[in-house]
RNA sequence: GCCGGGAUGGGGUAGCUUGGUUAUCCUAGGGGACUGUGGAUCCCUUGACUCGGGUUCAAAUCUCGGUCCCGGCCCCA
């Protein structure tokens, strides 16, 4: 028995009806703020991905030759491709370009809850500017994506990457003992950022306002403690969430998040429902085009978990009906199923979900099967309706059914 | 890569401690009883011990390893 690979899965007709549906309100709500969608290739060349994340990078995603002896690989995630796409053929469009994205992406990590080897990313970037405006309207749209799908418990933590950085510079922290410094501070571990710190020379004065600083979280009035211009950037960019009617994201300026391409706003969205990976949206704003052989232009972007945000509304109970059928049509016996078919084909010309026996069941298992298949109407169809140009028409949720005219069973449907 | 718990028809399960006939029950699928009316009932039928090695007269059951699943660590672009 062949089984779908190691974290992957199928997705039978009824969860990928749920899947098209969530994906399709999340497409909605981008278009809504003025965000067109792109498709960028599954795989594409694996020094994308180094350049972007280092050549660590290959150990964790499917990197592979192929018969022309290129390297390539299968997208990790989608920032990299969507600049990509924009310095080759979109750096003279007018911006911000205002960039959505739905796709699957794959790293080689060990599946476990919420974390698959194959998995759903809908993300969105805007490339050209580097404002409080572009950064409110990338946690705006986040934010009503998170609404519009339904999901209740969720927490977005706004922080700014610079602030902290700052305060490591003007401590001489040395570039590149600084990532692993902000890497624990942004998952709390102050006892070993603690001893990072003072091995670099760091005063425990200064280590004390560090901490300080990465453990602000409130509302914006936390920013007036801090002396830098990103609190203050960080403060306007509260200000247009404000009156953009956001007001339920907070400010973390521990959110520091991993690789530094990021340049300043970063943000992260969590759901309490689910376990161990509970992050379900994380974006910032970053500059990448520069990387790739274009120019320097600043960017913000976000990508949300679709996999795991899904999980977490089934957590919350939220549960997806499917639509089933119109009509399911019944032929009463074999000498009318020509007539079925060709009133079938007429159902569906006019746009209407219409499925037919194909199986030659009998009368009362094909009405059973149209009870199953969730259809709204069964269209049964036998000989003496014919000689009245007729069909019965039953409602499968009341039962209640009546003869009705084939030239008014079209309106039976609208 | 590491730690822990698992794996029995399509789905859900009993059996495993203490090895021993044809592997339990529910559900689902196909057909029939019912020759023109669904979710009911009854009958027939399809369908499983994760894979490989070991112990044994005999393994779903004991044992070792692989694979996969679940939870967690690491990582999380």
């Amino acid at each position: 028995m062949i089984r779908c690979p190691r974290g992957t899965r199928d997705f039978l007709p009824d969860e990928m009806e749920r899947r098209r549906h969530y994906e399709n309100v999340l497409r909605t709500v981008a278009g809504t703020f003025g965000f067109r969608e792109i498709a960028t290739p599954i795989f594409e060349e694996a020094s994308l991905f180094v350049i972007k994340s280092g050549p660590n990078i290959l150990d964790e995603i499917y990197a592979f030759k192929d018969k022309g002896d290129r390297d390539l690989a299968l997208r990790p995630e989608l920032t990299a491709p969507v600049v990509r796409m924009f310095v080759n053929g979109m750096s003279n469009e007018p911006r911000p370009l205002k960039l959505f994205y739905f796709g699957q992406c794959f790293r080689y990590e060990r599946p476990q809850s919420g974390r698959y080897r194959e998995f759903f990313q809908f993300g969105a970037e805007m490339i050209g500017n580097a404002n409080a405006e572009t950064d409110a309207e990338a946690i705006a749209l986040a934010v009503s994506m998170i609404k519009a799908l339904g999901l209740r418990k969720y927490k977005i933590r706004i922080g700014h990457i610079g602030i902290l950085r700052n305060m490591l510079a003007e401590a001489n922290v040395p570039q590149d003992g600084m990532q692993e410094i902000l890497q624990k501070l942004d998952k709390k571990m102050y006892d070993e950022a603690g001893s990072l710190l003072r091995s670099a020379g760091v005063c425990d004065d200064s280590v004390k306002r560090i901490f300080e600083t990465a453990g602000t979280t409130g509302g914006k009035e936390v920013l007036d403690k801090i002396t830098d211009d990103a609190a203050a950037y960080m403060k306007e960019v509260m200000e247009i969430l404000e009156a953009m009617n956001v007001t339920d994201a907070e400010i973390d300026l521990g959110v520091v998040r991993g690789l530094d391409y990021y340049t300043g706003m970063v943000f992260e969205a969590e759901a309490p429902s689910l376990g161990a990976e509970k992050q379900i949206c994380g974006g910032g704003s970053y500059s990448l085009s520069e990387l790739f052989g274009g120019e320097k232009v600043f960017s913000t972007g976000f990508a949300i978990g679709f996999d795991r945000i899904l999980l977490a509304m089934e957590k919350e109970g939220q549960t997806f009906r499917n639509k089933g059928v119109d009509a399911y049509v019944v032929p009463v016996s074999d000498d009318v199923r020509l007539e079925a078919v060709k009133i079938a084909s007429m159902l569906r010309s006019r746009g209407i979900v219409t499925d037919i026996d194909i199986m030659r069941r009998k009368m009362a298992k094909a009405m059973k099967h149209a009870a199953s298949a969730g259809a709204r109407y069964a269209v049964i169809i036998g000989k003496s309706e014919l000689e009245e140009n007729s069909v019965t028409v039953r409602n499968m949720e009341t039962g209640d059914q009546r003869m009705i005219r084939l030239d008014e069973l079209f309106g039976l449907f609208l």
